[in-house]
Order: C-alpha cells, then structure tokens, then sequence
DNA sequence: GCAAAAGTGTTAAAACTACACCCATGC
DNA sequence: GCATGGGTGTAGTTTTAACACTTTTGC
C-alpha cells in the first residue's frame, strides 16, 4: 500500500443494521441485549466491524445472514455517523443501514441464540450510544421509500390480505389510514394479484389473499402515502 | 482508549463534497484538477480527510470553508462509499456530502488560488475513483430536497426574479417546467415575497425581484416539482 | 412591428378525502 | 341479530397539466 496519507489517522470502521420485521399488525426491531458494561442491560443495534476485503454493504449482508439465516435480504444505507466520541471504547465510524426482515422465513432459533430479540416500534427499549437516532433516520427512510413505492414483498408473507398490507403501511406511518381509499390506491398500482384463496382467520366474512405480481414494478415514485 | 476492538482494522476516512452553485442559468460543480499520477489530469470532488476531533459534518464543514471563505453553508450526507478499492492508494472510507453554495457570495479568489473550477452540470469533465457515482447520488438526494421544499436562497442571490427561479429548478431536474403553473405553484407557497423592483436586464419588460420571507418555512413536504 | 419574457386565465383530467353503505359470516 | 372486517360507490374538493392570451418594452 502507498504511504501518500499515512499523516493522516485511521478510524475503526462499524455497520449497524436497522433490521425491520412485520408480525401480527406489528413492526418489530431486531435488537440486542448488551449484557456488559457500560451501558449494561441497554439495547442495540445489530452491527460488526467492517474486514479489510469488503465494502460496508457486504459487510451488512454478512452480518445478517449471520444472525438471520437469510441471503437477499432488502438493504439500504442509511447513512453514516461519526462523531468523535459516539462509541465510548475508542473512536468508531457507524455505517447505518436499515433492512427488510421477512419474519416468517428467518432463522429464529438462530436469532435466539445470538441474544436477539424483536422489540415492537410501539415501545422501543433503551439504547446505547446514538443508536435511537439511527432508528430515527432509518424509519424516516422507511417512510420515504413506502411512500414512493409499494412495500410488502420484503415485510410481509408470499400471499397476504390488504388488511395486512393496510396494518403494515399504518405501522410505517404510524397514523391510520382509510380502508377505501387505501385499497384503490393500491390496486390501483397494478402490482398485486388477486389469488383464489380467502383468508377466513382474521374476519368473519374471508378476505381474498393477494401476491405482489413478479416483477410487475410499478411506474417509479408513485405516491402511495403523503408524507 | 479502549483495547476491545484492536482485533478489528482501521481505515482513513475521508469527506468528498459535491459543491453545487448557480450561475447564469447553470447548475455548476466545483472541482479540482488533479495535477498528478496517477489519474492525472482528471477531475476531483473537494475533500479531505477527518481528524481526530471532528466528525465528517465538521471536516466537511472546515472543507468548505478553506476553499470557498464561507461559513454556514448548506450541507447534506448523501451517503458513505466504502469499496475497499475505490481508492488506488490505500483504503479509504468516503463520506460524500453535498452543499450548496451562493457562488455571488464565496470567494472565488481563494477558489483558484486552489485549483478549483466550476463546471456546468451539463458537461461534466472525466472524474477520478468513483466521484461520478457521489455525483450522480447527490443530484438525486439534491432533487428530492427541491421537490419536497423550496430551494433557491442557498444558490440564489438574495434578491431574484420567477425566471431565475424556475431556471434554478430546470437546472436541478434537468428538464423544461411550465411557466405559468411553476409560478402559481411557487407563488401559493406563500414563502416568496416580491420586492418593489423590478430586474430589466434579463427582459424588455422587467421582471418583479423576489426574496425569501424570513423564517417562513412552507409547510413540509409540498411538493413542488414531481419526481 | 416583432420578439421575448412577464404575468394571468381557462379548462379538462386526475387525484385526494371523507364518507356512506351493503355484504358475508361467526358468535 | 349484531359486531366485524370486506368491499364498493359517490360527491366535493384540490391538484395537475396543457396551453391560450394579453402586457410591456427594447430593438
């Protein structure tokens, strides 16, 4: 390697992954429990140091997989923070990242092994360091995003009612949102199809079950949520 | 400091800034001319590295100041780049950054005493590394923030016409805007203030100037120009 | 008079919003 | 029969988009 910075400091560099997952009309976090100290029995992110062959993408993909079981998992960077006295050991970069968990297909006995847990968006723990504001920044990316295009593929299970679409879109947001209207705006899209098949579990009447139509992406940033 | 994570490698981190500035109906960059090997003679984003005691905002910051003489400009993360080999002589982390700069206001002395020139927007010149890839994210991240809000007193004089504007807002989204519905649309805002002069250098006519009203933020997330 | 930008007006289509209302079914 | 979500319809308002037209003034 040259020698052209070596006035210069080197930092450690960090990813820390936002994960996100849908259950039972519920966005959940993906956190750790942080069983030493200092900042014992706070919560945080999910995260590691990036290694010398790769970038900080793959680094957070590494880093899922790891926990979760999963490949391909949606992943975005969020952004990086650097304050100098952010990490309380030594200084740290955190390269944030948020993720989109299908809860139903993960590795949840390896999610427990590694002393995660799913923490609901409603009543979130305390964290260590700065990691609230990059759960801030991550859903505000969050809503960014599901407000341009549909979300769901990534969150929810191959097939699933608009109710659960709606309840997701509701946690996204955290504001409720008009069954009607909602519902023509989505269809409206033309990125679902309607299946054959009724859920009968969640409503005395069955609601159709709909699956988002392979690689039918719609028309980019159509507006779904007003934000 | 700690010895937890002396395991783990450290890396240079350095600030990349896309400066944007107005001028004559042109979005420009601000670039160095890069005077030796390798890449020589291609052209480079404004950076530098972060030290010890500062975060990326603030080196960013410091940047900026160093070239342009000026304080308090507008300064956004895009997003950190982070490819092991992005550079060619050492790994370095980049966080990019964008900022807008009143080119009427900065000094454009101390810019050449530095090497630095503006280039339009619309023939950008061959960049070293992965600077046209920061390029590219910026003017997205920089779009998003002039559809969503109006932009203008970070690049405009104080004083401006509607014409100015809307080239402004050309210029950002690269394509032609309507001038009578930009104007309504500007003006129902209700963040504009037009000034009893009128600018008759730019028509026969003369254009009424108008300034921002201070401190009137339009209510978040109007959208002005649809993306 | 012409060109060029300033500024206003018109109109149809599209999107948004807030509802009302009937449907199906398990309890 | 009633509560609950499923699903459709409607009506008023707002926003968008395209473009016509009138004004002003230097050349």
């Amino acid at each position: 390697m040259g020698e052209k910075y070596n006035k210069y400091s080197k930092y450690y560099v960090a990813v820390d992954c936002v994960i996100f997952g849908y259950t039972n009309d519920d966005l959940k976090l993906l956190l750790y429990h942080r069983g030493f100290e200092p900042a014992k029995g706070m919560w945080s992110l999910i995260g590691g140091f990036v290694g010398e062959t790769e970038s900080s993408d793959t680094a957070a993909r590494r880093i899922l997989k790891n926990i979760t079981g999963l490949d391909e998992i949606y992943l975005e960077q969020v952004q990086a923070f650097t304050e100098p006295k952010r990490d309380i050991e030594d200084r740290v970069i955190s390269i944030t990242y948020y993720a989109l968990i299908r809860i139903d297909k993960h590795n949840s006995d390896k999610v427990r092994e590694n002393g995660a847990h799913w923490w609901s968006m409603k009543a979130l723990p305390a964290f260590i360091f700065d990691h609230k504001e990059m759960v801030d920044k991550a859903l505000e990316k969050l809503q960014l995003k599901a407000g341009l295009e549909l979300v769901g593929s990534e969150l929810l299970p191959d097939k699933f009612t608009l109710l659960q679409l709606r309840k997701l879109y509701e946690a996204i947001f955290q504001k409720e949102l008009d069954t009607g209207n909602f519902r023509k705006k989505v269809l409206s899209l033309k990125v679902l199809q309607r299946l054959d098949e009724k859920n009968t579990t969640e409503s005395r009447r069955g609601a159709y079950y709909f699956k988002f139509i392979e690689g039918a992406k719609e028309k980019s940033f159509e507006r779904i949520v007003k934000i």
